[in-house]
DNA sequence: CCACAATATTGAATCGATTCAAAATCCCGA
DNA sequence: TCGGGATTTTGAATCGATTCAATATTGTGG
């Protein structure tokens, strides 16, 4: 920190040996006489020198043994969301067992996103393309360190990217509420789209919803006409994936005449916040509303009642992430990791009428 | 990626200019006359060059522009944690404002720690002493970057540090449920050492407890005494923090006879545990038991029902940290904030009976 | 057309370490 | 005491950029 900062260079000096062996002395201690060693640990500690600087060990070495892991939204994302914070917890996960460090990076702004983008001292990335994930793609190439996208709906066979498979996930939630039952659901989406909040028309989801919502959506649909229930027959509300918005799709949903008797909700976060409306209200889940998450949030586990959910593979996407870049073999393909239907207790018969 | 890495030095030759040049080109384009700089770049497209790598640029500026978050837990615990998140999200604001990237660093085991906090690539430290505090700051000593420890007990006022102070919030606690008329109160208290779990005497509090739960429970004490309330009258159940141990614990409370009409949890991760384990059991909280809780995480603002708490001012905590290392302005004494007492709807007069 | 200021470019030093071929030293048996 | 293999140490090159004093070029007014 001071002025007369201390290099390798004044401790080899001092001690009266080279460079070289001043190095050895730290980074292959083996290497030297003990005596030699000795004396130039004892020299440094007097200079008050604590081992070498990691900035020059970087410059030789290019390695970093850290990740970055990216998306273009406020740092607060990744300690706030629960889909993201489940990522991050089995990133950390794997990134724990293989010693390697994480570094958050994200961007209130374009131009600051390239910049955090290309100063990120990490050995890859790991993109969230929640939102703007093309150009956060873009942007990451230049910096031409391997990455892997996650959550893209892009059809550029050329990136790099793991994904899930969202349409059969939609599918297997849709299909357990018919099974069950209900023939009058409603459907609460998700994106960030301003236009896409309030009543959405089917039409409208396939120009303008980013890829996972839309993906979902159609999941919904299939299960949904198998039963033969039209698209315009289930009403999709849209969310911009925050509380707010969601209590006021519920609100657009119940206040409305004959309400629905299961939810299904593009993301856990928001089937939460319903529940917690419904919950509010009077409603009780699942006797007179059935709620489906998307996901597989911890929170889901654990909520009351505990919500039935398709749940993601976190584990799994989370470990080829981590290594395809540590040992840069990046997927050549896009695969689609499978989603579970977990089913809890937020869904049961509807009421008899 | 490849093999035959561009460096700046073979753009400039190969465009024909200096070093010198090719550099202004990229850090400081308004240096370089239109013509040069289109030829550069030029060149450095067709070269596959990608901007100037940043571990050349660091190791010239020292600055790396991140700050590290470091704490003896594993990497899950920054995104898993409710304290920690609550913490990470008012960090990342601060952070996001001023352009800063952060790393988290962890540990598995001393060894890595000890690794991890020297090789990361950051201008400086936040650490988060919940546990092995002293080790912790120990570590980062070493490393010589400005560092600043945050929920550190510890009396050496020689450390650069954050606190709060848990006795007064402590006291706020205990004060509002007496004055509500609560005579039968029960203490949740928190730490990782095994020997503190289960029903815990008060005269191994001081010697065995962290000093963040000591504070706490002496500001219950405190409180209890102003009531005329012995220690030895209120029951102290010892949590490791989890899940598990918490429900362990409001089952040993509450099967014993004469349970406790309200609840002191040194956190809010306990206290909305605990919540869960009396709505489970058909308690009801506030009317059967009140709780309070201590943090103020925000899931004790969404909880239901709400959780009435003793809230850490977050916000304040982070920026001072935050431009504190930024800044290298450490503070030179140990300063404690003060604590808010939050009450929401968890919290009501005991029934008459 | 020249002197002189303003603007561009160069080249070498620097940041703080690691690495490795070559040189020096050590150790041991003959 | 000497040879020669094993072990240590040295010194210089290298990593990939930035910086700045010195030099070259351009532009302007007289």
């Amino acid at each position: 920190m001071g002025k007369g900062h201390v290099r390798l260079a004044d401790v080899a000096k001092a001690a009266g040996v080279s460079q070289g062996t001043a190095s050895n002395v730290f980074s292959r201690p083996e290497m030297v006489r003990e005596e030699v060693r000795e004396r130039v640990l004892n020299v440094a500690r007097e200079l008050g020198y604590g081992g070498p600087d990691i900035k020059g060990r970087l410059l030789r070495a290019g390695r970093v043994n850290a990740i970055g892991v990216a998306a273009v939204e406020p740092l607060t994302y990744f300690f706030d969301d629960p889909w993201a914070r489940s990522l991050m917890t089995a990133i950390g996960e794997v990134c724990d067992a293989s010693g390697t460090g994480i570094a958050v990076v994200s961007a209130m702004n374009e131009e600051r996103l390239a910049w955090n983008i290309n100063s990120a001292l990490v050995d890859g990335f790991i993109l969230l393309c929640v939102e703007g994930g093309e150009r956060l793609v873009e942007l990451t190439r230049q910096r031409q360190l391997p990455f892997i996208a996650l959550a893209l709906g892009i059809e550029d066979e050329t990136i790099p990217a793991i994904g899930i498979d969202n349409v059969a996930g939609g599918a297997a939630a849709a299909r357990h509420l018919l099974e069950l039952g209900h023939r009058n659901i409603a459907i609460l989406s998700i994106g960030d789209v301003d236009g896409l909040v309030g009543r959405v028309a089917p039409e409208r989801v396939d120009p303008e919803m980013e890829a996972t919502p839309r993906d979902r959506m159609h999941g919904y649909w299939q299960a949904l006409a198998e039963y033969g229930i039209a698209r315009d027959a289930v009403p999709i509300q849209g969310t911009l994936h925050d509380r707010p918005s969601t209590l006021a799709a519920m609100e657009a949903l119940f206040s409305a005449g004959n309400p629905p008797t299961a939810i299904l909700a593009m993301s856990d976060k928001v089937a939460l916040h319903a529940m917690q409306w419904l919950a509010e209200r009077g409603l009780k889940v699942p006797e007179d509303v059935s709620v489906v998450g998307f996901d597989g949030v911890p929170e889901a586990a654990t909520s009351l009642p505990r919500l039935t959910t398709v749940a993601q593979p976190f584990a799994e996407i989370a470990r080829r992430s981590v290594t395809a870049i540590l040992e840069n073999a990046l997927p050549q393909n896009h695969e689609a990791l499978d989603l579970e239907l977990v089913v809890r207790d937020s869904t049961a018969a509807p009421r008899p009428r």
